[in-house]
RNA sequence: GGCAUCGUGGCCGAGUGGCUAGGCAGAGCUCUGCAAAAGCUUGUACAGCGGUUCGAAUCCGCUCGAUGCCUCCA
């Protein structure tokens, strides 16, 4: 275990922490993941890039990091109220097929979406409708406390009294009197006893097919509950890190945290962390308003928000450009600004690997840059701060690349060790895909001799020749570069 | 209306009592047949008004503005 004095901002206690695990070497981590009724979004994929970064780095400490991340596949209502349909069950009905098969069409792509974004995979991936048993098993026990009550066959949190002893509202910052007081009323259809107890188990109407038997009735469990049943059976009932969306800390969370300690009368979660909102056009994004963008639709270009594409890539370096817990606001500027930064980066990373020269006289402190990097993310994963640090090595590499300064063997042995820690590892950025190789390999002979015919061309004093190669190669999105050493291309 | 967060140079974004990141754009230079590309150099900005302090963008108060949550949302 490398000695480090991580922070961590909890949202517990709006306060950073030194973070110490329960385990000392173990760190347990759930993150709510998404609901599967429609593609997921670029906000969402946000959080979740988030806390790969969060899990990267804790692995790269050397923690054993068991990091689970649900799929919400039953149980999310539309809206609160007893009307409200399930997410799924309402998209299944609107499109003509089975429930199950929207579930599994959007883990398709929410799977297909992230693995682009170059996220990990968590340990375990559990389903909602997985466990109804640990579900039900939960809601019984908390019925036993006299925390919860049963009205028509579903099953009703029952806040108030849980308020008697604990405190409901304690990550949220919110208070009781305050709840009740601003909770909109409802127009009298409503099962529970008061407007702000939250479901644990609903009757389903007859015609619904998401179903499951009960001691209560048929029908399905409420949302906030599932994340109580499956990190508490993955991860015990305390565990390190809990994460998610900025937007779930208020209800879902702080239902999870009444449902946890009713049942073990401890708290279930040492570490709170969310990650903030992607906004667009500086208002958050969300399937329900229509601002928003598919991750599928910047990546191809096809969209009306940005007028060319952008490669996941450099969308995920855009935002490990800010930090988790801030707002961060996407443009079409910011997005050019990051896609320039990231080839200038990666293109410097590429250049300090083929270069053989050294020279003792090299004056970059390697080892003080190396703890500026680890500074960086020990105070609570702050990746803006690494990649600034990451572009100081940058402008000395060009130096030393294009300006002959001199690198010792040990300033180019550091670098080209912890640069790819950094950048790969623990950011998770990856140089951009190149397409298949086979026809790779033709464009470059056909553009090498281009340039071949070219640089005759330009020995001879031709430049109409030559720079008609030039100009139609750039129509053709072919960049040549002429340098010292030859002329090469990139491709936009 | 209640709770909370935030307001940093042309844009994006770190920092959070004195040493004042970084990226992009702009400007200058190098290279070049000319370009482009690339590289180097270059920016004392922190919403406004008060207060605390030897010193504040950073702490406190007020004002204005923005956003989030309060109802489903990552």
């Amino acid at each position: 275990m490398i000695n480090h004095s991580l922070v961590v901002l909890n949202s517990l206690s709006g306060k950073k922490e030194p973070f110490e695990p329960l385990t000392p070497g173990y760190v347990g981590m759930y993150v709510c993941g998404p609901t599967v009724y429609s593609n997921v979004h670029l906000g969402n994929c946000r959080t979740f890039i988030s806390f790969d970064l969060i899990y990267r780095y804790l692995k790269h400490l050397g923690y054993k990091v068991r990091y689970v991340r649900n799929i919400t596949d039953a149980g999310h209502l539309e809206n609160d109220e007893d009307s409200g349909e399930d997410r799924i069950a309402k998209k299944a009905r609107i499109e003509k097929i089975e429930p199950m098969e929207v579930v599994q069409f959007y883990t398709v792509d929410f799977h297909q979406i992230l693995e682009k974004f170059n996220t990990l995979p968590p340990g375990i991936e559990p389903t909602a409708t997985g466990h109804i048993i640990e579900q039900i098993e939960l809601i019984k026990n908390i019925l036993d406390q006299g925390l919860a009550y049963e009205v028509n066959g579903s099953v009703y949190f029952d806040v108030l009294k849980y308020n008697e002893t604990y405190h409901y509202g304690k990550l949220s910052g919110r208070k009781i009197e305050e709840l009740i007081h601003n909770t909109r009323t409802l127009d009298g259809q409503s099962d529970k006893k008061n407007p702000q107890d939250f479901a644990l188990w609903k009757k389903a109407e007859t015609q619904h097919i998401m179903r499951w038997p009960s001691p209560w009735s048929d029908g399905f469990p409420g949302w906030h509950l599932e994340c109580t049943a499956m990190s508490t059976k993955y991860l015990g009932e305390s565990f390190d890190i809990h994460g998610g969306g900025m937007d779930l800390k208020f209800p879902h969370h702080e239902c999870e945290i009444a449902q946890a300690e009713a049942v073990n009368k401890k708290p279930p979660v040492k570490y709170w962390l969310h990650a903030n909102m992607l906004t667009l056009n500086g208002k958050k994004m969300a399937k329900s308003t229509g601002n928003n963008i598919l991750p599928m639709d910047i990546f191809t270009g096809n969209n009306d928000k940005f007028s060319k594409p952008y490669s996941p890539q450099v969308v995920r370096f855009f935002m490990l450009q800010a930090h988790y817990t801030s707002i961060l606001d996407i443009s079409q500027d910011a997005l050019d600004a990051s896609e320039k930064g990231y080839h200038r980066m990666i293109e410097a990373v590429n250049n300090l690997s083929k270069h053989k020269v050294f020279d003792s006289s090299g004056d970059f402190d390697t080892d003080q840059w190396i703890k500026k990097c680890y500074a960086a993310m020990d105070d609570d994963f702050n990746s803006p701060l690494l990649i600034a640090q990451l572009f100081e090595a940058v402008k000395f590499i060009n130096l030393v690349i294009h300006k002959a300064h001199p690198i010792s063997e040990h300033q180019w042995e550091m670098l080209n060790k912890m640069l790819p820690i950094f950048i790969h590892d623990v950011l998770g950025i990856e140089p951009e895909k190149k397409s298949n190789t086979a026809t790779e390999d033709k464009l470059n002979q056909t553009v090498a001799l281009l340039i071949e015919l070219r640089n005759k061309a330009r020995e001879n004093k031709d430049f109409q020749t030559s720079d008609q190669i030039r100009d139609q190669l750039k129509k053709y999105g072919v960049q040549l570069k002429d340098g010292k050493e030859g002329t090469s291309f990139t491709l936009d």
